[in-house]
DNA sequence: AATTTTCAACGAAACGTTTCGATCCGTTTT
DNA sequence: AAAACGGATCGAAACGTTTCGTTGAAAATT
């Protein structure tokens, strides 16, 4: 690997010279930057970033951490990471965490001195990010919130996601509608569920301890709730809003079991909007986040951050409904006053 | 951010000995090291990554490189990967190139000083590739050859893939089996169609030009090939292989439309048992791949050239066929002879 | 013509490590 | 008791950059 020394003797210049003529200073003569520029590409040269980096303490690397389970559709999102990461010519340094005691991406930073941090990940512990957030590298939270830290977020409006849900059903005719709740240590989980509870108040609507069911965003959980919930007694809603879609694919599989059919007996609405929805049988109603502009966004904020210094920041993004076959009107003679 | 020659002067010694002592030589005093350990922890000293790396010309870090277009759920083959490298003590960089033009894992070789590289992206064009392993970067091809060179690979075998389907088709009663190609940049493509007819010479069958289709991996390049199929006139055959899933789903929506029943009227087979096949009705046949230990195979093989200067492998994984209710015997009557 | 100014190019220090020899001191050998 | 040895510690160079302060020569000023 040729240094940056070999191309300042082949140029006949000082190694200072040749660092000037290669950054584009305007220090050097422009027929010395000729000079040098030729000789780089016959040495084929490339700097070397370790030093570089050890001299100018920056990395040009962004960090992004997230949940090893990745789920189907977040690639969008990734790429909007990305596209925006590498246009300004910074690299991304991906960690997939798996939530067993200390994390990767921790370790990475303090250890090479990375110029920023995206973290997306539920399973980092909060004393974490603070720790993180202590050694000074600017920092964007994406899909959670820290109370009582200065730091800068990007979600989407999760609150209003769920407000769109229950307005479709209730304009529907549904009266009485289930939830699926998603785990509490989830900011996504918990807002959903705040929003939900917004909801049904808005559309002055009680909610129902027992049509309240709870999971942890997983397929399995959906379907273990749900099927408990068939199996109790009493008047079951007309409708179900999921916390996730993951869940409420769990939660269709006990219905069908019981032989409950979708969209005529019972009503669903999912959230996110993951691909597998319109697959399947009746394609399921969601509501849709825009990831790629989740990550762009991200990407953006950061690197103003970084580049420009500027100070923390919020956005929310907003989300919107997608009608599918899982909705129909409540079944006359089924709803309620 | 604490130094080594921090911690040397608290601990009282001089920062080789500090050094010595933090990288665990023999050379130093137990009594020593425990000072200087102390003092280490005191000062909340990390190693400064650059530094090390620029004396030491490595870096502790794996680049990878995939499509944009990542795909459902290579997770789990992204999750064989992370965990081997991280518990060698590697990080690991992710690259999703988008094709257009210079690649990004390439630049980043150069300029960094990676210590390893998985590439499986298949966007990265052959030139490239040669490039970078001119960079005497151990490499390991992932799901890729590249005849001519000295290289690394893991890959699945693609043609006992298409051998089970053949096969499994066969003992059903299907005589005339259609096939939807992939694009023949793909090396999965490639062997999966020459398995394909390989199979089909191995039980008698003949090559029917007419029912071999043409698509690029992607869901509407098999909608569109089975629609034109479907419009032509002349027989068809009772049962079609995809060289993956997402044609396949393209391919079903197409026979939906006309009315073409699966499985009764037409079976169907696909490759790669992406998750939403499951969810689909019915749910499809299709040729699993081990996505987890094709990753973690990698990790290892390239770990092993990097520690341990073990020269190029080959490793191909196995295969295996999951049965689900696309695929029926076919329709007699409709058998032919 | 002598002095100052300008500006391209240079030399060397610095970033934080590792590591090769050198040094020092206590122990063993003769 | 002197010499040789061994082992722990140290000093300094090196990795490849960037950048501050300096140099030297040409250009501008007097």
């Amino acid at each position: 690997m040729a240094t940056i020394k070999d191309v300042a003797k082949r140029a006949g210049v000082s190694m200072s010279t040749a660092s000037y003529a290669l950054n584009g200073s305007e220090k050097v003569l422009e027929k010395t930057r000729k000079k040098v520029l030729k000789a780089a590409k016959e040495l084929n040269y490339t700097p070397n970033y370790l030093a570089r980096g050890l001299k100018k303490n920056r990395n040009d690397l962004i960090a992004f951490a997230v949940d090893e389970v990745f789920g189907p559709f977040y690639d969008y999102l990734l790429k909007g990471i990305q596209d925006s990461a590498s246009i300004a010519g910074y690299n991304l340094v991906i960690f997939l965490e798996n939530g067993g005691g200390k994390t990767h991406v921790g370790n990475f930073l303090k250890e090479h001195r990375v110029d920023g941090v995206i973290l997306m990940s539920a399973r980092i512990p909060e004393s974490e990010i603070r720790d993180i957030h202590g050694l000074n590298i600017p920092m964007v939270l994406l899909n959670r919130k820290l109370e009582g830290e200065d730091i800068s977020t990007v979600v989407i409006d999760n609150r209003k996601g769920a407000m769109l849900a229950v307005q479709h059903l209730f304009g529907l005719g549904h009266r009485k509608i289930g939830f699926i709740r998603g785990p509490d240590d989830s900011y996504d989980a918990r807002e959903r569920h705040a929003g939900f509870l917004d909801a049904l108040q808005h559309f002055g609507l009680a909610p129902d301890a027992t049509s309240m069911l709870q999971g942890d965003f997983t397929e399995l959980s959906g379907y273990e709730a749900m099927k408990k919930s068939l199996e109790r007694p009493g008047e079951k809603p007309t409708a179900f809003f999921s916390s996730n879609d993951e869940m409420l694919l769990g939660a269709l599989g006990a219905l069908r079991e019981k032989g409950v059919r979708v969209p005529c007996d019972m009503s669903l609405v999912g959230f996110d909007d993951i691909k597998e929805l319109k697959y399947i049988h009746p394609a399921i109603t969601s509501i849709r986040r825009p990831m790629y502009e989740l990550g762009s966004h991200t990407a953006h904020m950061l690197l103003n951050m970084i580049k420009r210094n500027v100070g923390t920041g919020h956005v929310q993004l907003d989300v919107r409904l997608v009608v599918r076959s899982s909705t129909a009107p409540v079944a006359s003679g089924r709803e309620s006053a």
